[in-house]
DNA sequence: AATTGTGAATTCCTTCACAGCC
DNA sequence: GGCTGTGAAGGAATTCACAATT
């Protein structure tokens, strides 16, 4: 068990081992080496038990891993234990899909206010209890709601005035889906996914086939 | 120039370094040097420097780098001067997003078939000439529409089959949203989007304030 | 004077390899 | 025998710092 700073990579492995584990739980496995949840996604094994040396000594030599006990520590260290209340801003196409999206366990993750500027838009209801707010009454919903996590599914060009804000209310983690780059914000964690690098990375490949460069 | 193989962080950094020379086009700027560039989205100018050494010398010492010759240059390298042809595998919520987001240049990429399982979507037109299309005609379809990318939006069960189906079909490039790990095929390049990782990783932060270790 | 291009230094991440334990 | 936990080695990515160039 270390003080070192633990890297993002490796907290984005802990989300993967941990859905394998739910896996293998339903399946009624009772133990895991790291050896065999390695080979599930091509990776290192040693990877694996580094990954999870740093919270604390969760295997057994000669055995593995108990797999519900490993289960409940990853859910621990991810936080996952506690319901996180969410925000969805912007309910365009990708808002709603986000809004509705069946991927998120519902229960570490409840969408509680979705936003739009759009007065036509302002009181559709979208399910139980869930209806698209007016943007005027952002902060003052963030923390009556108490927001912990905000999804940003604005236009790039006010991303930025909308991320101040939220942030101003006391949010402290946004998933931003606007192509822009936030500025850093001491104390605020962002992770942006950006579907035209993905595209564009893609377009790459396509364009350079098999390791030729493409300087010229 | 060299012939290194080059890693997949710096294309994914010159598909931000084209967007902002965009904007700088728009704007009318003529050149713009690694600094400045560094600066608006907190990186160190050599890493920029370096990035693009690795496909030539586009700058001018004592200058910086024209413009609109290295936004030309970006664009090859990316192979965005060709327009790509996509297939959306999945027409739910996540999909139908994709298919209508305007944040993919319209030039470079073109969405040409969308695909349900489900015979209730099928037939549904999305826009002009784009209707969804039932999955037994996937493969067929694909070679005859000329289908680059995939992007997957189908449910996690399915993935690995409809994957192996695509790149069976000669896709090489493959957007994956759904929550699983897709096996390495030769040839063929995965990027995968994963919600739930990325909203874990902002839980994980919510857990574990400041840089305290979470082992206990 | 300003800025690029790049070896050298540094930092970060992964893999190896094995002692220690079950 | 099998498997974890980890120090040491190796590899990759970033940053420094400066000679070369306009």
């Amino acid at each position: 068990m270390k003080t070192e700073k633990i890297s993002e990579l490796t907290i984005n492995r802990l989300s993967i081992y941990l859905r394998c584990l739910n896996e293998l739980a339903g399946a009624g496995e009772a133990t895991v080496s790291s050896r065999s949840l390695a080979e599930r996604f091509n990776l290192n094994s040693a990877q694996i038990r580094k990954d999870l040396a740093y919270f604390g000594e969760f295997g057994i030599r000669g055995v593995g891993y108990y797999v519900e006990d490993l289960r409940q520590q990853l859910m621990r260290i991810l936080g996952l234990l506690t319901t996180h209340r969410v925000a969805i801003i912007g309910a365009g196409n990708l808002g709603l899909a986000l809004a509705n999206y069946p991927g998120f366990s519902e229960k570490s993750f409840r969408i509680v206010a979705i936003f739009d500027v759009d007065p036509a838009k302002v009181g559709m209801k979208l399910r139980d209890g869930l209806t698209i707010s007016r943007t005027d009454g952002l902060r003052e919903t963030i923390e009556r709601e108490s927001v912990e996590i905000v999804i940003l599914t604005v236009p790039a060009e006010v991303a930025e005035a909308v991320f101040n804000e939220v942030t101003g209310a006391g949010v402290r983690t946004v998933l931003n889906f606007a192509p822009v780059h936030l500025p850093p914000r001491p104390g605020v964690k962002v992770k942006t996914v950006d579907l035209s690098i993905s595209l564009e990375s893609l377009s790459h490949f396509l364009a350079n086939p098999a390791g030729e460069p493409s300087g010229w």
